[in-house]
Order: structure tokens, then sequence, then C-alpha cells
DNA sequence: GTTATTGATTTGTGATCACACTTGCTTTGA
DNA sequence: TCAAAGCAAGTGTGATCACAAATCAATAAC
């Protein structure tokens, strides 16, 4: 067989396989822990150790070692003079300052976004907010880790189309640092009485759509800032009563 | 002796001696090759192993592996689908994608630190810069590791005081990113003749004693975009040549 | 009853080993 | 002569072990 006739059939067989893509042990552990943190599924102050984790996750120390030294470097996690690693506790300096990092970053990402998304792109976030208000239709009781993986999506959608290899993985640290505090606030907002989240989302599609940037930049500066203005109420008016 | 003699005397104790701190193995490989990268020791597209860097450090493979994870996330070091990791090459959107997220979030920093920035601290910096004035007019011959050491501490001596405990490991982190890229630009540079830095500083650190935080923040993007507008200037032509 | 002290358990850190995958070179066959 | 198969050295990953430091409980001392 000669070699043209070979190499264009192991391309036509390429064609048809998807690549299968080795993750390590660690780079699941990793997730799974990114996941956590982001869903809330670990609450400030909590410490985590080690063995603690390895255990829950049916892996041995190694990848959770990894993956926890990995989280502290970007800040998701803290590492205490004791050695021990805990989710950072919630002060209101770090609420104003994780709010004006994400304004100001999701903001540049979502300004640029607005400048370079194509028509298609467009109609791909507009079907997710129509995909969103069945969900809502549909159970009156919220399922707030659904709607919370909706939200994210939405956001990195859009964030996506920046073009920026460099803002992205910054957003993602950001989102890793503020998890825990959001979580805290959307459980106090369902308590509360629900605020009508569909309408920020919606004039940010509407600006994306009309390619305005200023105005998309402002839209999603008001959504971001609704959690964590209603935490920092909740926050104060806790430290007023001790 | 009573309790709170005992306590007051390990006060008394403790004002006089400085915390010893232990610092881990890995802590100390992660540190060195921050340096390295910021120092561009390394150059773009270097790929680096793990044993040898460890043989190079003198330890053992340990630290070395979780420290190289940690410098992966933060995207100082690139991991290819070889599990091999190298240094990330340059390219012209990376350049491009850097210098924006630079301007943008030291942009933030300085602009905060500006409004924030006490007599004290202003003439701390305003001190370096008569230091740097000193070195240069010692030395014809450049030093360039002195002078990018002195420069790195500039800048953060000032970016720690927009007291945002968010922006400055990002901060850090962008720094990590483009070490290896301007320290091409700066050997570029001293080749090509020198251009005064010295202004650039010397208007910064006038917009910060008048408080004017737009003018800080204007003088400090004109200083970042210097190295990164030569090396792209560099970088085209090279690539018209081919 | 409260405060020190001791001892046992838990925990993080680093070293070493086993295994699988990659890479580069040599050998073999047409 | 050249491409493909085979082999060997090198490399990353995960498991396990040893050790030191921290934590906590129970005991002893006042």
């Amino acid at each position: 067989m000669q070699k043209a006739v070979i190499e264009k059939n192991n391309e036509v067989i390429a064609a048809q396989l998807t690549p299968v893509g080795r993750e390590t042990v660690q780079d699941r552990v990793y997730s799974e822990l990114r996941r956590a943190l982001i869903g809330g599924l670990f609450e400030p102050s909590q410490v985590l150790t080690i063995r603690g984790l390895a255990d829950a996750l049916v892996t041995s120390t190694m990848p959770v070692r990894e993956a926890l030294g990995r989280l502290i470097t970007e800040k998701a996690l803290e590492a205490l003079p004791n050695r021990s690693v805990r989710v950072p506790p919630i002060t209101l300096e770090r609420i104003d300052d994780l709010l004006r990092a994400r304004s100001l970053i999701e903001g540049e990402a979502i300004a640029l976004a607005a400048t370079r998304m194509n028509p298609r792109q467009i109609a791909s976030v507009e079907a997710m907010l129509g995909e969103w208000d069945e969900m809502r239709a549909l159970k009156h009781k919220k399922d707030i880790d659904r709607e919370a993986t909706l939200n994210q999506s939405f956001h990195f959608e859009i964030y996506r189309c920046c073009g920026s290899a460099v803002l992205i993985p910054m957003i993602e640290s950001l989102w890793l640092q503020s998890g825990p505090c959001i979580r805290v606030a959307i459980y106090a907002f369902s308590d509360a009485g629900e605020v009508d989240t569909a309408h920020y989302h919606r004039s940010i599609v509407a600006a994306l759509a009309r390619q305005d940037a200023q105005a998309a930049r402002e839209a999603l500066v008001a959504d971001i800032s609704r959690p964590f203005a209603f935490l920092r109420d909740k926050l104060q008016s806790a430290n007023r009563k001790d």
C-alpha cells in the first residue's frame, strides 16, 4: 500500500473517532472540588483535610494534596499558619473587594464580547434565556443548584466570546473565590422571597444584541451586584446585633 | 505566678521576637521558580522536567511537581497534551491580551492607591526613585537583573497601597505570565540603545503625590505599554521576514 | 473547680517505589 | 536507501511509608 493511501485512510478514521483524552485523577479531584466550591457545598471557614477529602473522593492523598495546592494558589482556599486549609471566611472587606474586582474584569470581558459576538452566538445565549424561563415556569419550588448551574453557563458563554485567554481564567478564579459567599446570599434570597433575576439577564442580552458595550457592562454589574449587596446588608445587620 | 503576669510577660517577649515561620520545601521551590520566571531565566517555549528541576534545586521530585502544578493553574506554565510542561510561547495575540489585562487591573490598582496613599508611603516610593537614579549614575554598564528587581519593587510597593487582597494576587499572576515576554523585550531594548525609563516612573510618582488617580493610571499604562509595544513591533517585523 | 501536663491520635510533608506512557534510537525488512 | 517495527531510556502519576508537628482528651496538681 502506498503512503498517500495509508494517510488518506487514517484521515478517514480520524474523522469518525473522537480523541479519548486521558484525564488524570488529580484533574478529576480538582474539577470536583471546584464544582463543590462554586456550588457552595463547603461553607465559609470550614476546614478541609487531605485524608478526609481523599476518603470522600475514594482516592489516595496524592491527587488531593496537589489539587488543594492549586486551589490555594488561586485563593479559592486559604492555607492557615497551622498548615491546615479552610475555605476563606466572609468579611465585609472581602465582599466589597470581590465585587469591585468582578465588576472590573467581568465588565471588561462583556464589553469586549459585545463588540465581537456574531448573531449565532447571540442567538445561543438568547436560547438559554428561554430555557431558563421554562424551568422557572415548570416548578414553583426553586431548584437552586440547577439555577446556579444555568446562571454560570449563561455568563461564561458570553465571556468566552471576549476572545481573551488571559481574562477568562481570572474570571474563573473570581467565581471560585466568591462561590461560598454567593451561595450564602442565594439561600438567604430564597428565604426572603424571590427577586426577579430574569429581568437583569434579559437586559444583558438586549444590550449584547445591539452591540452596546457600555449598556452591557452596566447591566452585568447590576446583575452581579445584587447578591453581594444583599449579603452585605445581611452581614452588617448581624454585626450591629452583636 | 499569676496568669495575668505570665501573659504580660509573654507579650513582652513576643514584641522582641520575630516569628520564624516554617517555610516548606515546596514553598521554596515555588518561590524560586517564580523568581526565575519573572526574571526571564527560562525562555518562552522551553520545556521543563520534574526530575531535571529537582536535580537543579537539589530536592526530590515531590515539592517540584506540586510547585509546577500551582504554576500551571496560574497560567505561568503550560501543560502540553503530552503531559510535559513548558513556559508558554510568545504570540502577537498573547502580547496584546496580556497588555490589555495588565492595563486594566494594574490601572485600577494604582487608581485606588492614589486615593489611599499617605505621605509616608509616597515618600517611600519617591525614595526608591532616588536610589534608582544613583544606581543608574554609578554604572554605565546596565545591570538588567538589578534594574528589573527594582522595577518590580517599585510597582508592587504602590499596588500594595490599593488595599485589595483580591487584585494583588491577580497582578502577581499577570507579572508571572508576562515575565518571559518582558525579559525578551528588555534584552532587545538594551541592545537597541536605551530609552529613559526614569521619566515614566517620575510622572507616576508625581501623579500619586497630588492624588490624581486618572493621571496615575495613564502614566502607569504608558510605562507598562512600552516594552509590550517594542516586543510587538519586533515580532511583527520578524513575521514579515518569514 | 480550674489550670497544666502528659500521652495518643490525627494531620501535613517529603521520599521512594511501581507502573504506564512518551520519545528517540537502533535494527530489520522490502 | 528508506520506512516501519522494536527496544531502551526517560518522564509523569499515583500509592505507600516515615517523620514531625498539631490537636485533643484525659489525668494530675493546685
